[in-house]
DNA sequence: ATAAACTTTCCAGTAACAGGAAGGTCAAGG
DNA sequence: CCTTGACCTTCCTGTTACTGGAAAGTTTAT
């Protein structure tokens, strides 16, 4: 399978599929005879699994440990579970600070008239306190 | 006063200070014979500015925007008030997402025993479907 | 034979800095 | 006067995860 087709059944840009194969994490099956890449299914199923675990927030380092765990069949699902709970438990640190944010930037907006008027409580927020 | 003095009253690191200067977003007002920068008041001030905008998620290019904004005696309030909830709402959408991401992640989680046995929810979750 | 579609490698750019090297400057102490 | 240490300079590289584009080779279809 060439790259196009690769990139077409992982709804991954060639680019990216190309990429993956520099760093080392998806490497194709071999090359053809003029260098062109080659994947059979086994690849094509972890790029769909990178993707989905890219959508997921996981950095590329953690979807090469993601990976190395998905490839051995003996793993226990511990280590997945701690892997997926630290994820999640960054996502909730960054959910309150996403939220604390808004809320302040929020505060901020309802005292500002946001008329032809030059006074501003926004900026005044910013600069001050 | 020198960078140092500036990093030590922006809370800012002298590198983010030099680097500012370098985009041209908050110039020292000179520079000593030997060529250290100079910076007065003004510049603190500004630079305090921008860091609170960063701290508030505004970018780089937005806070230049702003300092526009914030050094224009004479503009109206209702473009600050623009840019801002221009901000709330990409947070918004940020946070939304997040959520359900944090939420489908926390599904699979609940559904892995995490014991010594290689079957997976989460895997099989983040490779099928 | 040629054109279109596909592929290759390589180089540069993105955002917003951080780290570090090599070297100049300044104030204080001996 | 000299040295030490703190401070400053510029320049270069690296970070994350790609994306865009150029120049050139390959394959397929007409």
């Amino acid at each position: 399978m060439n790259i196009g087709e690769v990139s077409r059944r992982t709804e991954l840009p060639a680019k990216t599929v190309r990429y993956y194969a520099d760093i080392g994490l998806v490497s194709p099956s071999g090359r053809s005879a003029s260098g062109y890449r080659q994947y059979d299914e086994p690849e094509v199923r972890k790029l769909v699994f990178v993707r989905r675990a890219r959508a997921f927030g996981f950095s590329v380092d953690e979807c090469r440990e993601l990976l190395d765990l998905y490839e051995d069949r003996q793993r226990p699902s511990r280590e997945v579970k701690r892997l997926a709970q630290l994820r999640i438990d960054e996502l909730d640190e960054k959910l309150a600070e996403l939220q604390t944010l808004r809320d302040e930037l929020s505060h901020l907006v309802s005292c500002c008239k946001g008329d032809d008027r030059p006074d501003c409580p926004i900026l005044e927020g910013l600069s001050s306190q």
